[in-house]
DNA sequence: AAGTGGTCTAGACCACATC
DNA sequence: ATGTGGTCTAGACCACTTG
């Protein structure tokens, strides 16, 4: 059987090391799908051959995007494409409860298409117009409301949700893995804006609080590989259950 | 002149690659103040050479410090000690004034020792009723008042601070580079927790804001190459000037 | 020109996971 | 036993900064 190398001429400009050329080759067979979420990429050494570089070289882009999240290196296993974002973890800016071990439930309280708003269509790289999925969607713990979030989602991307085979009802309590498994679409990074404010008389209902009262909002553009933003969403909470730490270096 | 090679026997344990222990040995190197902050260590080949390693291995040591923030690499210059966060960034929280590119000013309404509290000793690593310098801190923007500060410093290491020949007028507007400066303590990274509460009565009289404003609360604790604690802050601002931006990944 | 860190190679051997 | 990624070596050459 014949070895064909397809890859092996990269495109290596001046300035750029041949590793960094590596890593966006390989980066870009990833976002076409050639390997799936999950599955494991060839071996270091097979990899080399196809590209013609020596094994240390290889091994440098491979070290490269699995900093950059992109790969999942396994001593002994092999090295996988990082499935994505699974839970989004909302509620590390909230405290609910006490010792609270039940995990956050969700329900979708509206679904509806839209044209999109500006801010929408800004924060998602849409026209102005272009049609949106909207969400309207209440957390709770333990019964108790929590976090009342609007999600908007670009449209032809997120048809399946529409599906009227697929009540709301049906969708668990995180959204990340529906749209893997429904759309095809993984959250790979994601940017939270937070900032303080009063929650409006139709929130304050939904969360049972006094209309006026103090709230944590987090707006949140979520990315996928290709570095498209695929979700905006804009979250309330009680402000008094809010905390957040961060590192600094 | 014989060459010494006293760094070339490093504890070297199963189950810790070579270039840790190395990263380990260097690092202690840093933290006892061989090479001061901001000067150059010696070069790759030379390390190698002292610690008896192949260069590609001291590279990896030198690397590993370099992503944990104790080195600062740089292309046919040499390598450097990092000196320290010199801005505690504390304005990354908060938005005042507009095209604000007046830069924040510092006063200190209060400087005097203390017996720790308990969450200042928990927070310093101290024993309860050890001394403490605390500064009550006013930092403004254009004249304007926007962050109150609580700043508490353990004690014999801080002594400098308390000189009458040093008037607190004279302290400039950033504190990081003065503890450096005068009391030798360089921050190498900090830890920031934030929360929502209302502003008391004495705060909100010093922001020129009503009591019980909403106002967004930071706490801080910083520390220095060895690990330890030397500063534990509370800062309160306008809650509705607040405003933070997080990646995840 | 000399010295520094950055890249690349070719190969050996080790540690881990799986069959 | 086999295949995977992790460590280490020894050396060549390149790119950047400084005198």
């Amino acid at each position: 059987m014949s070895t064909i190398l397809p890859f092996q001429a990269v495109t290596h400009e001046p300035g750029q090391s041949r590793y960094a050329a590596l890593a966006a080759a390989l980066k870009a067979r990833i976002v076409r799908g050639e390997w799936p979420p999950g599955s494991a990429i060839p071996a270091e050494q097979s990899l080399a051959d196809q590209h013609g570089v020596a094994l240390g070289t290889m091994r440098r882009a491979l070290e490269l995007l699995s900093e950059q999240g992109f790969l999942d290196r396994q001593h002994g296993r092999g090295t996988f494409v990082k499935p994505g974002l699974s839970g989004a973890p909302m509620f590390r800016f909230f405290r609910f409860g006490e010792g609270g071990d039940t995990p956050p439930q969700s329900s979708i309280l509206a679904r509806q298409t839209q044209a999109a708003k500006a801010e929408v269509a800004a924060a998602l790289g849409l026209g102005p117009g272009e049609p949106v999925l909207h969400l309207k969607r209440l957390r709770s713990v333990a019964g108790q409301a929590c976090l009342l979030e609007d999600i908007w989602l670009p449209l032809p991307l997120f048809e399946p949700l529409l599906s009227p085979e697929h009540p709301t009802a049906d969708w668990g309590d995180l959204l990340y893995p529906l749209f893997g498994q429904r759309c095809g679409v993984h959250v790979h990074r994601a940017v939270d804006s937070i900032s303080f404010g009063q929650l409006s008389a139709s929130a304050a209902r939904a969360l049972k609080l006094p209309a006026g009262h103090p709230c944590a909002r987090v707006s949140r553009q979520a990315f996928d590989m290709s570095g498209r933003c695929i979700e905006w969403r804009h979250t309330v909470g009680d402000a008094h259950a809010f905390h957040y730490t961060v590192s600094i270096v």
